[in-house]
DNA sequence: GGCCTATCGATGCAATTTTATCGATAAAAC
DNA sequence: GTTTTATCGATAAAATTGCATCGATAGGCC
């Protein structure tokens, strides 16, 4: 079956693919040849058709009785989310965050590589961080363009952040991602995906709240 | 109106709650005293109508023409999420993303506060991180009960994740916020909330694929 | 003061998302 | 070789989520 092309794939349907992947990848190290749906579910609080359902969207075909090849599952996922060719990013804030970012090792499995770093702070510009050196924001633009950079990541404070977005719009870039949690704005035709961490945590907090206040109904 | 209580709250409700906040607090330091949902929804790309629906879960009240004070619906939002009343937590993992996150000023005003961390390297231990000492394993569980702790944050790495969640449910921790990308289990009663960032990088990834390949279409 | 308009809050409808059902198929068991 | 069982793939049902409508209300306007 073909992958779906112009995205009628809910977003739930693209969130769950990554925690597929990662169970996947996990087997695969382990030698493991065929995976079903069952399988993959037992390690989630969902059940085996929704997977079915989502692997659906990637273009993977299964056979019955034995389910799915893992290796062949793990690149139509990749392919799909366009994590099988690595897209080069530009990282804007070298502050704690952007540190780690930078310090990710795994990124490049997501398909992603942070190539540069940039910041508004003089203190700054000029060191070195995992061996990347940062640089002034007036190098942005030049540098997207010449290196044709798709992604901008974007690690500044809330204040910064619309002023950082407009700057890597302008610059050329296609998609942000974006982990200020100021609700940024942004162009028709370019990507704004916010990776807010506040939004788990309320689940969390409010979650422990009720267990907290009634553990004694459900 | 009386907020929900014993959650039939949805998760989509709840992770747009903070969102709103974050609206609010902007408005409030501007001086702003009474907010509409349309104002609100303008931020985002959804209407006033499910902001209405969403605040209602909150038990906060507004008034016909004028809309909802700012500083009321604040409170009514941190009260219902549990931010009100900041909760210690401990942090395990001491790596690049275990430093970002004890250096992050703004949890407290998420209703968190990390007030320990530890590893197992013992080239960490000892060492002072933002002010706070790394502690080694075995101190968790007395310091988890000394304490009365209840949030234990994960910040390892995917393999050793299981295993520190394991040893945080056996000190008593009630709820787990979990930056590991690995799928864990947890026993019934005990709140796990996975802060995924892949998740969202699918998302940016995939669309941006789309807009690459086919500009054209929509 | 009466009318107009924006907004809340409630109810009902539409769309989306998840779950269940069912036949087909391929491997395993007997 | 036949039966049994697990799984896929498709379709249909159920549940959830988001959206629209409508009366009520409070403030602004003439
Ligand atoms: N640290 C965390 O764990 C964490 C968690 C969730 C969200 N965040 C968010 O991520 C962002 C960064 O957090 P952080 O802890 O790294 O903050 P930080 O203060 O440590 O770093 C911010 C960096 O951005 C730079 N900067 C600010 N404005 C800029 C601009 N206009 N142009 C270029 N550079 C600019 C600063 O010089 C600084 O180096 C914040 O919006 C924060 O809310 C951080
Ligand atoms: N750095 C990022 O930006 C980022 C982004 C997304 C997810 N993550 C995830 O967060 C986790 C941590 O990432 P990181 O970049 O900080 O890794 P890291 O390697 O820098 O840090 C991991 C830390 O955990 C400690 N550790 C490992 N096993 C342990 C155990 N069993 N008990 C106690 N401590 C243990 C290590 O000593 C190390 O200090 C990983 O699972 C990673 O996938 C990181």
């Amino acid at each position: 079956m073909e992958p779906k092309i112009l995205s009628a794939v809910s977003r739930s349907t693209l969130k769950r693919l990554p925690l597929y992947l990662h169970v996947l990848e996990d087997l695969h190290r382990r030698g493991v040849v065929y995976v079903s749906c069952t399988t993959i579910a037992r390690k989630f609080d969902f059940g085996p058709i929704l997977v079915r359902k989502d692997l659906e969207v990637t273009g993977a075909a299964g056979k019955a009785k034995i389910g799915f090849r893992v290796a062949g599952l793990i690149d139509d996922i990749k392919k799909f989310l366009g994590w099988h060719n690595v897209q080069d990013a530009f990282l804007v804030g070298a502050g704690n965050l952007g540190k780690a970012l930078l310090g990710y090792q795994d990124f490049d499995s997501y398909g992603l590589n942070i190539v540069a770093v940039f910041d508004n702070d003089p203190r700054k510009i000029g060191t070195r961080i995992f061996n990347k050196e940062v640089l002034a924001l007036d190098k942005l633009a030049p540098l997207v363009k010449r290196m044709h950079i798709n992604i901008g990541i974007v690690a500044v404070s809330s204040e910064g952040a619309q002023a950082v977005v407009d700057a890597l719009v302008a610059a050329g870039i296609r998609a942000v991602w974006n982990f200020a949690p100021a609700p940024l704005e942004i162009p028709e035709g370019v990507i704004l995906e916010n990776a807010r961490l506040t939004q788990s945590l309320a689940v969390l907090t409010n979650k422990l709240k009720s267990l907290l206040a009634g553990p004694e109904k459900e």
